[in-house]
DNA sequence: TGGTTGATGAACT
DNA sequence: GTTCATCAACCAG
């Protein structure tokens, strides 16, 4: 079912569009990292597309800086920030060089090495729980800023894309993004269906208006 | 040079 | 539902 022998040249081409376009084909993709602690694996259920500079929720809106120059990098390559102070989350790097669109990773299942990435966790967790949520993801695999511009289709990473790109993706507007570029004008976050690891920042139906006191 | 704000998550009330 | 931890960019001056 999975493309085990793809090559990086392969696997490089498939990430070489629009983040929009690539989504499908990233979610239920695995992704490991190896280190001397050992593996961990994520099956991922949930991204969030960035567009680049004409993108007003993406990092690479206000144009190439020393944080996101990665972001401005070949596809394939691993954007980690830093942000809030204690969070780390992780974008996979698609399209031209140049073009800084990406794929945030918003929520995985951890398939290989739980016992790791709970590990990393300071706080137990229930394994649902242990990559649900960029920051979750990215602690769970041991990701951090010294892993910005590392390419996930090499060595101590492995990304195994399936063969064909996920049919029933749901689509809505991306979490945590202030002003227009979070709304429904911007459906840009992706996820598998009936994914107990995704993230669910909107339950049920839209809040009613709060009614202000003048 | 200094104030503000995040592509968040955990622990509160 | 609200607060807080805590830092790198960004913008105003």
């Amino acid at each position: 079912m999975n493309h085990q022998n793809a090559t990086a040249p392969d696997l490089r081409a498939r990430l070489g569009g629009s983040a929009l376009d690539v989504a499908p084909s990233l979610l239920g993709a695995h992704l490991t990292h190896s280190t001397d602690d050992g593996d961990v694996t994520v099956r991922i259920t949930e991204v969030e597309a960035y567009l680049g500079p004409d993108d007003p929720g993406s990092h690479a809106f206000r144009g190439r800086t020393a944080r996101n120059a990665t972001m401005f990098g070949p596809a394939g390559h691993l954007y980690v920030y830093f942000t809030y102070g204690m969070h780390y989350c992780a974008n996979i790097v698609c399209g031209d060089e140049g073009w800084a669109t990406g794929l945030l990773l918003r929520a995985g299942e951890v398939v290989d090495g739980a016992g790791l990435a709970r590990d990393r966790r300071s706080h137990p967790a229930t394994d649902l729980d242990l990559a649900r949520g960029p920051a979750r993801l990215a602690q769970a695999l041991g990701l951090d800023r010294r892993k910005d511009g590392a390419d996930v289709l090499a060595d101590p990473f492995r990304l195994v894309l399936p063969d064909l790109p996920a049919t029933a993706v749901l689509r809505g507007p991306r979490v945590g993004v202030s002003g227009v570029a979070g709304t429904e004008e911007y459906p840009w976050r992706f996820w598998l269906p009936d994914e107990p690891t995704v993230s669910r920042y909107r339950p049920g139906k839209p809040r009613a208006a709060r009614k202000v006191d003048p």
